[in-house]
DNA sequence: TATCTTCTGTGATTCATTTCACAGTGAGAT
DNA sequence: ATCTCACTGTGAAATGAATCACAGAAGATA
């Protein structure tokens, strides 16, 4: 398995959370034009996804549930489990913890980190938070190597740099900034601001054929 | 202007809020490097973006940043300004309005919404909060066409399609769902659950050459 | 004025991604 | 036992997006 490209990712933790729903509700079975249809994909791009990660449905039952889940499981997850950081416990930063407690099966926040010392020392839905001089220091011991970053615009550059050397490899990005990092870390910015310019020049100009 | 693609928005966006730093800063001029650079794209991919929306930089001088600003808004912006609906009141709507709340020259959230009356009927970070069974009324009286959805995902498939039906052309949405909407809506999915599995499998299979 | 340098604007190309379309397959019907 | 139908797997084609590379422009320099 070579290079699965980041869109392919998106659409496979799609296809998982679906799957994850039929299985709920009894299902064993599902077709890719159905999983296509519950995804907003096309049946093709479906199977090319499938096929990509080696896992095989039966020509006239479709694909297995269960071992599609399994199979998504191990492109996706870090079997070891995947501790992440949440750095930044301004109203964002805390709203998004519970976001995250939630049941996934590998990704857990482990640690949570502010500058501002009332809102350190605490246990926040089950995750321990720190101060900031303690980040490296937890990065490195708890060998996390992704972290979401919710500080304020303004210092999210130098936050961003000092994850990177405690040996962070991925950051999902929301401040509203473009991270400047070396080429081994991963970034993935949520851009509130750039999503609403999107939508609302979309939709403008938007008419369906 | 004919069809302007949502990569290219999203690097417009990117764009103007580079070149009002700038602007904050004293300068006067850019070259397409130099934005380039802050961006974290190329410069021939800034000369083209540039050159979709029809604006032209000088020879030697490079780009006017006031000019372009102009330009990007005229391309991003309704002018007449665009007011947004924010659905949904728990943490992560609370936490996003005053992200929001920042100074954007067009965009601005007029009202929000919830099911829970205890959450409603008050101002909150200068906009107001209606119960959700006033949605079709306000939207409508508004004429708003763009909403932010952070509801549960339980509820997002069916508050979508309420939000479609007063009126909304674009949804950006929280929610971990795959919304299914008629084609003249624009949806924007932020789903932090997929980015977070991506930058996670990202972070671990990736390394630079 | 002539030359040099460094920029922009853009056709052509490359690269990435999606869709098409069809051969191959197997369960169920007859 | 064979036929049929609806599915998968996948090469090939189409589409979409980014990059290359260079002609042309204009300030600087002498």
């Amino acid at each position: 398995m070579k290079n699965i490209t980041g869109r392919t990712i998106e659409r496979l933790s799609v296809y998982r959370r679906l799957l994850g729903k039929l299985a709920g509700e009894g299902r064993g079975k599902v077709y890719s034009h159905g999983l296509a249809a519950a995804a907003g994909v096309t049946a093709a791009q479906v199977r090319r996804d499938l096929m990509e990660i080696g896992c095989s449905g039966n020509t006239k039952r479709g694909y297995d549930i269960e071992e599609l889940v399994g199979f998504i499981g191990d492109v996706l997850d870090n079997p070891a489990g995947e501790p992440v950081a949440l750095v930044g416990l301004g109203n964002l930063g805390r709203a998004l913890l519970p976001f995250f407690a939630s049941h996934h099966p590998k990704l857990k926040i482990v640690a949570s980190f502010d500058s501002d010392p009332a809102k350190t020392g605490r246990v926040i839905h089950g995750c321990r938070s720190y101060p900031a001089g303690e980040l490296r220091r937890v990065i490195e011991s708890e060998r996390i190597r992704v972290a979401i970053l919710t500080v304020p615009a303004a210092a999210a550059q130098e936050v961003a740099g000092e994850l990177a050397a405690a040996g962070v490899r991925g950051i999902l990005n929301f401040a509203p900034e473009t991270l400047r990092l070396p080429e081994e870390v991963v970034v993935e910015n949520m851009d509130m601001a750039i999503a609403l310019d999107k939508i609302a020049c979309l939709a403008r100009r938007h008419r369906p054929e």
